[in-house]
DNA sequence: CGGCTTTGACCGGCGC
DNA sequence: GCGCCGGTCAAAGCCG
């Protein structure tokens, strides 16, 4: 096993992009994960600033340090814990007609609601649901022509996770600088072994 | 001044 | 039909 094959593997997930494609392309190369589902959850832990001077560091950069062996997940879809992505899948079967939908979810351990993926984000809403003690944000890439948005929401469950979920394919190409800097994030992380 | 966030209004889907 | 809820719009404001 190549270990940088899976930090490449692991960056397509945040460069996204084309991106959501390759990654399918290469966990099923690595062939150690499903790649069927649309929806992927992943757990990061231990996110912590960044110690570069401010001038190198664009706003809201951050490192992941002191990760525990394992603690980084992927997890194929299983909807239990987030039946609210579930539901919207299914809730559109109609006469077994299944519309593809490119939504994928993330949760992170952070103290940050938004992490860099590399793309440039504008909010366009901020929602309080019920039942949840914090707001849920929604987000549309700035990238003209493309249509890819994503909600951050942290959970009162855990105040410290914050699940983002991506929906959309990026018509175009990340935003290099920053992918190459959220890169050395992925550096740090360790993939489970399913 | 441009790009972004904020925030109340609006709208559509869904359950009762 | 009505009300609730989540998602989106858009005007106003903020900031570099």
């Amino acid at each position: 096993m190549n270990r940088n094959r899976i930090f490449i593997f692991l960056g397509r997930i945040f460069s996204f992009g084309a991106a959501a494609v390759k990654f399918f392309f290469v966990a099923s190369e690595i062939g150690r994960l499903a790649t069927t589902a649309a929806h992927i959850f992943l757990h990061v832990s231990h996110f912590h600033k960044i110690h570069k001077p401010p001038s190198l560091v664009p706003r809201n950069k951050y490192v992941c340090a002191g990760l525990m062996k394992n603690e980084a997940k992927i997890y194929q879809h299983c909807g239990t814990s987030y039946g609210s992505v579930d539901k919207m899948k299914s809730g559109k079967k109609e006469g077994g007609k299944e519309t593809k939908k490119h939504k994928y979810a993330f949760q992170t351990r952070s103290q940050v609601d938004i992490l860099d993926d590399g793309y440039r984000w504008r909010k366009y809403g901020q929602k309080t649901v019920k039942n949840s003690k914090f707001p849920r944000s929604y987000y549309r890439c700035t990238h003209q022509g493309c249509i890819v948005k994503k909600q951050v929401q942290r959970l009162s469950k855990d105040e410290e996770i914050v699940v983002t979920t991506y929906e959309g394919i990026h018509s175009h190409p990340t935003d290099e600088t920053s992918a190459e800097n959220f890169d050395q994030i992925l550096r740090h992380l360790q993939t489970y072994n399913a």
